[in-house]
DNA sequence: TGACGTTGGTGTCAAAAATACACCAATTTC
DNA sequence: GAAATTGGTGTATTTTTGACACCAACGTCA
């Protein structure tokens, strides 16, 4: 009973970002924001920082999120909380909190969100202390600091199951939108591929998705049918 | 970045238990064991406490239930971390922080863990700081300790996610079980009815739950056939 | 001892959903 | 105008789901 600790508590979000072709994650360079202080000074995260004292979770995660990208209003979901006692343990990562931290020995438990972005009508900004924020794509992840790369794996993971069972996956897409990159989200999230006529087959049951009088342009093959999902709660 | 603050660090316990009848929750009352300080001076909890300074936290959430029930070896998963800034609000809840804990006043995010067990196969034993513990069915939840009512509620909408789509159920049942529990567990978690043959359709196909070469005995009622659930992994 | 209360145990048919599968169409580029 | 690329369509088979009603076996109690 005697015996007590602080910890630091934290939110770090998985940013997944679907530009019609690949699924992507957003990565902060750590720095200030145009200080470029070597490519190999710091690694990539995920964004993430302390909540403060009086703050919700959720609600540090969206001022968290807005604070590092500029991102707002985006779909947020929390999914686990990262604790292990030896989860920082890289050289650059113990740099990296002496010079931003103000506790950086502190141990420092982290909760885990995901969000879901349209590439194509969100642009992040880097801003704060992330010195740049740019998209990667999943299959192509460098080391990340921290245990950020677990976090990802199990922000995918989580995605995986959540979308089988709700509508999140609209998220990801942009506002119109073809049945083609609407089929390769799925596939990519599920991980497997998808017959291309039973697909349709299902999506026309779904009273949600509903066609546009308008089609592709300017693109190398045959325009293809606009479709936007119309929640109907 | 010069604004920070010290957290505690919680993990709170709801552990399901199946009786063969009603799906029960075990509820701690705060207090030392043995000691009976009146019925009305804490309210009941679920088990939890601090996560110490150089553990983890799956096991933290192991050592607490161990330590506040005797309950060793149990299912358990993570599933949600609870941080709202105003979660102690109660002046019971207040009053015990001063009594039990070493820093009454700084805020303490928990992390939501639930586990299953078979309450036929499990004694939970109060000790530690609970004073008794006991099963207390879920149709009939009492006004809880902080917001342990929220966490309670929030681990069964987990937990109906998480049967559909994983073989946990089993950890619910006793080792021999009949379809009639079978059935009847499924249909509090799903809460809904379930048609009898449709039901036992599906059990059919399930390859690892097995018939063994036993009855019931002693019941006021044709006796059911015995099963069990061996996993062929 | 036999009637009652209670839960256990069984099969069929129809509708819906899942799966497998192959070809032509419309656009841009060269 | 040929090539490259993605868009778009239907049918037949199998599998799954869902609705539905009656008899059986045990203990109890009159």
């Amino acid at each position: 009973m005697s015996e007590t600790a602080a910890f630091d508590l934290s939110v770090d979000n998985v940013v997944f970002g679907f530009d019609g072709e690949k699924l992507q994650v957003l990565l902060i360079r750590q720095g200030l924001p145009g200080e470029d202080m070597g490519l190999d000074r710091f690694h990539m995260a995920v964004p993430g920082d302390l909540v403060l004292p009086h703050e919700g979770l959720d609600q540090a995660a969206s001022r968290i999120l807005s604070n590092l990208t500029s991102l707002e209003g985006v779909y947020l979901k929390q999914f686990h909380a990262f604790g292990a006692p030896d989860r920082v343990f890289g050289e650059k990562d113990k740099e990296w909190l002496t010079r931003f931290r103000p506790f950086p020995d502190r141990r420092v438990v982290t909760i885990g969100y995901y969000s879901l972005v349209s590439i194509a009508e969100y642009r992040p900004m880097p801003s704060s202390f992330a010195s740049r924020a740019e998209w990667c794509p999943l299959s192509d992840m460098p080391r990340l600091a921290f245990d950020h790369n677990d976090i990802v794996t199990a922000g995918l993971h989580q995605l995986r199951e959540d979308v089988a069972h709700h509508n999140i996956i609209f998220e990801l897409l942009p506002e119109k939108f073809t049945l083609g990159q609407f089929q390769r989200l799925h596939e990519i999230i599920l991980n497997k591929s998808l017959d291309k006529r039973n697909f349709r087959k299902i999506v026309k049951r779904m009273a949600d998705v509903v066609a546009l009088d308008e089609k592709q342009e300017g693109v190398l093959h045959k325009p293809a049918q606009l479709y936007t999902y119309r929640k109907s709660d």
